[in-house]
Order: structure tokens, then C-alpha cells, then sequence
RNA sequence: GCGGGUAUGGUGGAAUUGGCAGACACGCAAGAUUUAGGAUCUUGUGCCUCACAGCGUGCAGGUUCGACCCCUGUUACCCGCACCA
């Protein structure tokens, strides 16, 4: 027998598969479905890496195992091709980044189908082609029509060497991550979406899902819902300053407030200020200062009182001066906090260095020391009507009490802030906006969507922080939908969150022109069964596109009400240092080596039985010769073949039993252990010396998901009949995967003593009988007095001896 | 600081969820075959032992007939968030 020439074969019948179309989802809707998504790569200059495989093979392996159970199934591929990479690759090299995108895309495809990839590669979608972002702008359209899309003029991220707007993602340790320069804020005004309006659904909708815990744990987190009240103090001012506080049992304790430095009532309480001059040096100080900043100076509190005026505790008339921080945040709550140093931390650090004086109101910690921040033991003091109550009962007291007198309400509160949606960048969808003098923002009709990229001189950024298009004046100038009068575009472009927040949806109906996809293909594709990505996307991601479905279920373009009905996560892979792959650590593998000196089939197993799909893995060179001399021993079976349909007798429990390992663990995402059980099998029928047709025809089926190419070479090459891809998946037959005699072991006080064939079926007393029997046994319960005897079915006697 | 996670042979990792710890694979050793081998095959391989026995899942305790698994405490590392009142 000649050696397996992967090569020759690979590229076989991945043109084969192209030509037949086998992987193509049918049209069929009366058939089950099966819906599997990978997340779409972004088509870097780099070219795929190994990290891409892991999700999409082990999605494959799913994918191909659905269809041979019956599935029509629907693994679908594209490009989530706008972004910044490629726009400072098209300006570095004057290039449009639309051809840039060209070459990378055709790069990531070939390196794709080199693995053999069951994709459905003619539903193919790229969010940078304008029938693909024709829908994209209509549905930010329809979210602007119905009050979520809004202006706002909000501090961003700029940095003063690139002279352009960063985004949050792109400031990487208060620099900016191209340059390294200084970034700082700067006031501009961004169009925004209302995710917060979805904010408790968001949560709530969790539960019914079959998400992997730790990804429901971190958007529950992000999102960041916290119970408290709102509770109104009055200035001496009069004014009515609220602060949103999620101890309002410690109400009794407050002993000042402070006020973001960006407080409105700063300027309104300007002439009664005797401070000014110090509170505006404040103020310009904390502008100054990126977040990054204000935030790296956590330990050490500083701040400014207001001299001049004062506040009163709406529970007992005390009154109160009123500090500026840094530490209070204008974008959550209320911007002002009531501060009780006794029972916070921040508070605390900050009255400890001012000398305010501290009231314990909660007994049970030593104030002294440090706040006592215990919600679960403690009791009211101090606390007028509270006294004596534990702290849930005083909330509720409280908050009663509040209502009662109209001094402050119940009050939820979110982490999650609305979505921060422009881009001063070129490479993006346009925003279909134009504004008005005399109407305001206002849509442009949908029959002219798409809204096409002008061709532009230069894809720089400008000078002054506005989008490339800004110069492009042609373009800019238009004319108002509404009246007809003189008007200009936006000109900024939407983030790459966009097109990637609902793609998953074109892939249902992706050349649909009259709609982003028929309500027939949404009614039967959608949701998602699986879908498998990086725990990175957790809180944008996949935030946004769960935001942005339930908005498209709202207003009945979507049928269900959550995108994706599983998801899971695959670990990352590292280095072989077991640090993180990257360039500059010089440890990067490169897949097309791979594929190269061991075939994809090779790579591909390698991928799945590395370890834990969940877990991060350090990339192996050397283990990855196991999983080819795998598919050389399986190919080399052909060898040993006999005449006979079934299994032999002496394999038939194990070729039950393995079929039952493989058929649940890819359900499981535990492709690894049944890697494994198919390597125990093949070396349990190697060690006969022969292999049955119908035995290697079963053996080939079980492995066709993990390596399509040479399965499908021995199946062609026995002459099984047709494809692999058209049969049928292994059955087992739970009755068969039992063995007639088992090995149990016996035990003395827990410790093995001697080990028994025995029946399977075997009853408890028979098994201590026989375990007593034994000669090691006997030995060691000889004198001794036999405490319990146990037997547990199918594993052990355990015999307890004093 | 808060939240999530991890710790098992020389290495990657298994362990039916409380029941033989180390499946499967890499590596290593010895042997076979070969002109040769970074090819292939066979055998062995947790530690300590000639052997019986003993010891062993980060560390210290506990519960149990029995613990990698449950409980208490503790250490180290990884990931996410980070003054969210």
C-alpha cells in the first residue's frame, strides 16, 4: 500500500464539494433545520491564524455531523471587512481599501477551503458591499425613526499625534494604540444608540437561553443593574440636588455630598461661590485628565468643598457642605452622591483626608478602621425610626418613608451606557443622514439606500478630527427630503460593530434585494442553533446584536425574540511559550505551514484534541505528529481488510460504545475525548490483526466530521458507494454497549486490595461473596471485624474492617 | 478592590460528576526492521522500591466506608471590570 498522499487527496475533494455543492443549505422548509454559526472573520493582511480553526472546525465538525443525521444545515461564511486595519493599510500604500479588502478576502477564502471547511460559501456575505450595508443603514434608519438614534455632544477619545477620534477599544493604557501618543478628551458631538432602553430585557432574556455561564455572567455584570433610591437633598440655595444611592438605610449617616466637577449647578451657584477660583482650577484639572487618568489616581481622593453653600439631610435637617470630586461621575446616577464615610469605602478615604466627621449608623465593624460596607449582619443606630432594624428592613423602611414625604423615589439604575455609534473614519458604513437647517437631522428616503461610499482623494483623517467625506463637498451638499431646501450629510461613518450586528440574519436570505432577508427564510432559519465565538465579544458583540435583533423583533421584522438560541466559547491558542500568539513574541504558527507538512485533516484533528475547547491551549509541534499517524494508521487499514458486514463479536460492544462516546461528545463540544475513544477503537482493532468492510465502512462514517478528506479517499477507494457526505450517521444500540463480564475491583476500608471478573449483571451479594473469596481479601479481613459491606453496581465491593 | 476561572506524571490533557487517578496522545527508554532515519512496528513508562508494601491530583484541615470531585481556610497564576455610589 502506497503512504496516504494528503495533498493530491485534499485538493481533490474540496473542488469536488465546490462543484457539487453538497454543503449548500436546501431550500427545502419542511426540513429540520439546523443553524450553526461561526463568528466571521475580520480579512486582516496577516491571513487567518490557528485560533480561527478552533471555532470554525469545531463547528464544522458539528455541521457535518447535523447534515449526516438529516439536518438541512446552514453554515454559512463571510467578511466583516470594515474597519481600521485596512484603511491604514490603504493609506500607508495608496490603495482603496476596497481593493485592499479584495486581496485580503481572497487570501482568507483560499486559506479557508485549504482546510475543508464545510461552508456554505453561496451565501457568502461581506459587510463592505453596499447590497450587504444597503440593509445595514435601513435598519439604522428605522432605529433613528423610532427615537433611538440620537446627537449628543459627549467627551471622546482624541488623539493629538493621529489628529482623529479614538475609540474607547483603541485607548490602550491612556495612549493611543497605533502611535503611542497622549490621548485626551475632546467635546464632539456623536450619534448615539439607546442600547440602555434595552437594558433590562437584555438581562432578563438571559434566562431562557442556553448561553455558557460565564458569558450570562459577564453581560449580566456589564450591564450593571443595581436597586437603590433617589433621594433629594435641599441646597441652602433651594435648589433640589438628588443623588441616586443604593444604601438609602444609610441615610441617617450621611455627613456631606459631592458633585461631579461637571455638575450643572456649579455654574448656577457660580456668585454664590466664595471658592471659585479653586473650583474652576478643579474642574480644568479633571477635564485635562483622559479617563484613564482620573481612574489610575483611585487611591488618593481629591477634591474641592463648595464654600457657600449647603445642603440639608432630608431625614433630619442637618446641614451639610457639599465637596467636588473626581470620584463622583457625571454619567452615572445623578452625578452626585450622598456620602456616608462610615459605611463606604470611597467615603471614607475621602472624609479621612478632608476631616469630616463620620456617623456610624449600621453596628457591627470598628469605623475606626475602615467602612463598614456589610449589608447582611449589621443593625441600625443612630437612625431615628431605623434604630434597631436590620439593614433590608431599614431599605424598605426607608424608601417608604421617602415616597411617603416626597423626598425621593425607588430607583433602578444601569452600567450600561448608550452606544457611542460615529466614526470620523472613511472605511465604514455612511450614516443616511442629512442635516436641515430648517427640518434638523433627517433621513433620506429608503429608496435611495444604499448610501454609497463617495471615492475620495485621501482617507486620511483631518486636521480638525472630522470624517475624510467632510471635505468631499459634492458629496456633503444635498438637498432636504423633507423641504427641499439646502442641506448637508453626515459625514461620519458607523463602528465595525454594525455590519456584524446582524449578519447572521442576511445569511438566511443573502440576495434579497426587496428586504435584509424574506420573512420565510427568518420564519424557518432563525434563531441561531449554535453559535460559537470568543469570550472578547461578550460585551459588544454580542451585546449589540442581541440589542439590535430584539429592536428588528419589535417592529416585527424578526421572528424571535433572542438572535441566538446557544452559545459557547472557544479557549484561545497560545504560543508554544504558552504566551499569547502575536508577532512581536515571535511565536506565531502559521496554519498554511501546517496544512502544508501534515494536510488539513491532520491540522484539524490536532485543532479538536488539543485539549478543552473552553480552555486556552499552548500550541504543540511536536503532539500534533499523534494526530497524523492517526489518519496514516486509519488509512492504512485498507491493509487488513476482510470480507463481513457487521462487527465482530469481540468488537461489537466496543464499536456501540465508542459510537455513543463520539455522537454525544460532539454534541458536547468534547471533541477531544471522542478523538480519543476513535484512537482506543482503532487500536483495539489493530491489535485483531484484521478490520471487517463493514466494520472500517462504520469506523469511517464515525471519523468523516474530524477528517473529511480521508474519509471520504477510503470510502471512495473501498467502494462504500457514493459520498460520505450522503450517508447516513452511525446508530448504537445502548442494549449492545454492554459487555457480558465486567472487572470490578475489590476494596478494603477504600483501599484496592484485588480486582474480579464478574457478570455485568451481577447482584450485591453474589459480588461480596465473591470478593470474600478471594484469597488477598480473605487474608485481609482474616480476625478483623467486618464493619459494612457495600457493592456499587458495576464498580466496586468495598468491605470495612475494625 | 469586585466578578469569573484554573492548579492532576517529563508535556498536552482524561476521569461516567462521590467509586480502580493518569484514558488518549506527545516525549522518553529498550528491542525489531532498515544502507540510513526526525519512517514504521513491539514492549515499557506517576513517585519510591529487587520485591512485597508505601506515597501521590497547589497547600492545611474537615465530612465520608470511599474525595481530583463536597465543606472550611490558604497560596499561586490567568481573564474580565475597575471610584458605577
Amino acid at each position: 500500500m502506497m503512504g496516504y498522499d494528503f495533498k493530491t487527496v485534499e485538493k481533490k475533494w474540496q473542488k469536488q464539494w465546490e462543484e457539487t455543492g453538497v454543503f449548500h443549505a436546501k431550500q427545502d422548509f419542511t426540513l429540520p433545520k439546523f443553524y450553526c454559526l461561526v463568528e466571521f472573520p475580520y480579512p486582516s493582511g496577516q491571513g487567518l491564524h490557528v485560533g480561527h480553526p478552533r471555532s470554525y472546525t469545531a463547528l464544522d465538525v458539528v455541521a457535518r455531523k447535523k447534515r449526516l443525521e438529516g439536518y438541512n444545515v446552514l453554515y454559512p461564511m463571510g467578511w466583516d471587512a470594515f474597519g481600521l486595519p485596512t484603511e491604514n493599510f490603504a493609506i500607508k500604500n495608496h490603495i482603496h481599501p476596497a481593493e485592499v479588502t479584495k486581496q485580503n478576502v481572497a487570501h482568507f477564502k483560499e486559506q479557508l477551503q485549504s482546510l475543508g471547511f464545510s461552508f456554505d460559501w453561496s451565501r457568502e456575505i461581506n459587510t463592505t458591499d453596499p447590497k450587504y450595508y444597503k440593509w445595514t443603514q435601513w435598519i439604522f434608519l428605522q432605529l433613528f425613526k423610532k427615537g433611538l438614534a440620537y446627537k449628543k455632544e459627549m467627551a471622546v477619545n482624541w488623539c493629538t499625534s493621529c489628529k482623529c477620534v479614538l475609540a474607547n477599544e483603541e485607548v490602550v493604557n491612556g495612549v493611543c494604540e497605533r502611535c503611542g501618543s497622549e490621548v485626551v478628551r475632546k467635546v464632539k458631538s456623536q450619534w448615539m444608540l439607546k442600547i440602555t432602553e434595552y437594558a433590562q430585557r437584555l438581562i432578563d432574556d438571559l434566562d431562557d437561553l442556553e448561553f455558557i455561564d460565564r458569558v450570562k455572567t459577564q453581560q449580566r455584570n456589564w450591564i450593571g443593574r443595581s436597586t437603590g433610591a433617589e433621594v433629594d437633598f435641599v441646597a441652602t440655595t433651594g435648589d433640589v440636588l438628588t443623588v441616586y444611592t443604593t444604601r438609602p438605610d444609610t441615610l441617617f449617616g450621611a455627613t456631606y455630598m459631592v458633585v461631579s466637577p461637571e455638575h450643572p449647578y456649579i455654574e448656577k451657584w457660580a456668585d454664590k461661590l466664595e471658592n471659585m477660583d479653586e473650583i474652576r482650577a478643579y474642574q480644568a484639572e479633571a477635564m485635562r485628565k483622559s479617563d484613564f487618568e482620573r481612574t489610575e489616581v483611585n487611591k488618593d481622593k481629591t477634591g474641592v468643598m463648595l464654600k457657600g453653600v449647603k445642603a440639608v439631610n432630608p431625614v433630619n435637617g442637618n446641614e451639610i457642605p457639599i465637596f467636588i470630586s473626581d470620584y463622583v461621575l457625571v454619567s452615572y446616577g445623578t452625578g452626585a452622591i450622598m456620602a456616608v464615610p462610615a459605611h463606604d469605602t470611597r467615603d471614607w478615604e475621602f472624609a479621612k483626608k478632608f476631616g469630616i466627621p463620620m456617623v456610624e449608623v449600621v453596628k457591627g465593624g470598628n469605623i475606626e478602621e475602615e467602612a463598614f460596607t456589610d449589608c447582611a449582619t449589621g443593625v441600625m443606630v443612630n437612625s431615628g425610626f431605623l434604630t434597631g432594624m436590620s439593614v433590608e428592613e431599614a431599605k424598605e423602611a426607608i424608601k417608604t418613608w421617602l415616597e411617603e414625604n416626597n423626598k425621593g423615589k425607588t430607583k433602578v439604575n444601569f452600567k450600561l451606557r448608550d452606544w457611542v455609534f460615529s466614526r470620523q473614519r472613511y472605511w465604514g458604513e455612511p450614516i443616511p443622514l442629512v442635516n436641515c437647517e430648517k427640518c434638523g437631522w433627517v433621513a433620506i428616503p429608503e429608496s435611495e439606500l444604499p448610501l454609497e461610499l463617495p471615492e475620495v482623494d485621501s482617507y486620511e483623517p483631518t486636521e480638525n478630527g472630522e470624517s475624510p467625506l467632510a471635505p468631499m463637498t459634492d458629496w456633503v451638499n444635498t438637498t432636504c427630503p423633507c423641504c427641499g431646501g439646502p442641506a448637508k450629510r453626515e459625514t461620519d461613518t458607523m463602528p465595525q460593530w454594525a455590519g456584524s450586528s446582524w449578519y447572521f440574519l442576511r445569511y438566511c436570505d443573502p440576495h434579497n434585494d426587496d428586504a435584509l432577508a424574506s420573512k420565510e427564510a427568518l420564519e424557518y432559519w432563525a434563531p441561531v442553533d449554535w453559535y460559537n465565538g470568543g469570550m472578547e465579544h461578550t460585551t459588544l458583540h454580542l451585546l449589540y446584536s442581541r440589542f439590535w435583533h430584539k429592536f428588528l423583533y419589535d417592529i416585527g421584522v424578526v421572528p424571535s425574540k433572542e438572535p441566538y438560541a446557544k452559545r459557547t466559547s472557544h479557549g484561545m491558542i497560545l504560543g508554544e511559550n504558552g504566551e499569547k500568539m502575536s508577532k512581536s513574541r515571535g511565536n506565531v504558527v502559521n496554519p498554511d505551514d501546517i496544512v502544508n507538512e501534515y494536510g488539513a485533516d491532520t491540522m484539524r484533528l490536532y485543532e479538536m484534541f488539543i485539549g478543552d475547547f473552553e480552555k486556552a491551549a499552548p500550541w504543540n509541534s511536536a503532539s500534533i505528529k499523534g494526530c497524523r499517524r492517526f489518519v496514516e494508521r486509519f488509512w492504512n487499514l485498507q491493509d487488513i481488510v476482510v470480507d463481513g458486514d457487521g462487527y465482530r463479536e469481540s468488537l461489537e460492544a466496543s464499536f456501540h460504545k465508542t459510537i455513543k462516546k463520539v455522537t454525544e461528545d460532539v454534541d458536547n463540544l468534547k471533541a477531544n475525548t471522542a478523538i480519543a475513544a476513535m484512537m482506543a477503537l482503532l487500536n483495539e482493532i489493530a491489535d485483531t490483526g484484521s478490520i471487517t468492510k463493514g466494520e472500517y465502512r462504520t469506523f469511517t462514517l464515525l471519523l468523516n466530521p474530524f477528517a473529511p478528506h480521508v474519509t471520504e479517499e477510503v470510502w471512495s477507494v473501498m467502494g462504500f458507494g457514493g459520498v460520505v457526505t450522503d450517508q447516513k450517521w452511525p446508530a448504537y444500540d445502548e442494549e449492545k454497549c454492554k459487555e457480558n463480564s465486567i472487572e470490578i475491583v475489590a476494596q478494603i476500608n477504600g483501599k484496592v486490595r484485588a480486582k474480579l471478573v464478574v457478570s455485568a449483571d451481577i447482584e450485591s451479594d453474589e459480588a461480596i461473596a465473591m470478593a470474600k473469596a478471594d484469597e488477598k481479601i480473605a487474608e485481609a479481613i482474616d480476625g478483623k471485624t467486618i464493619v459494612k459491606e457495600l457493592y456499587v453496581k458495576g464498580r466496586l465491593v468495598n468491605i470495612v474492617v475494625r
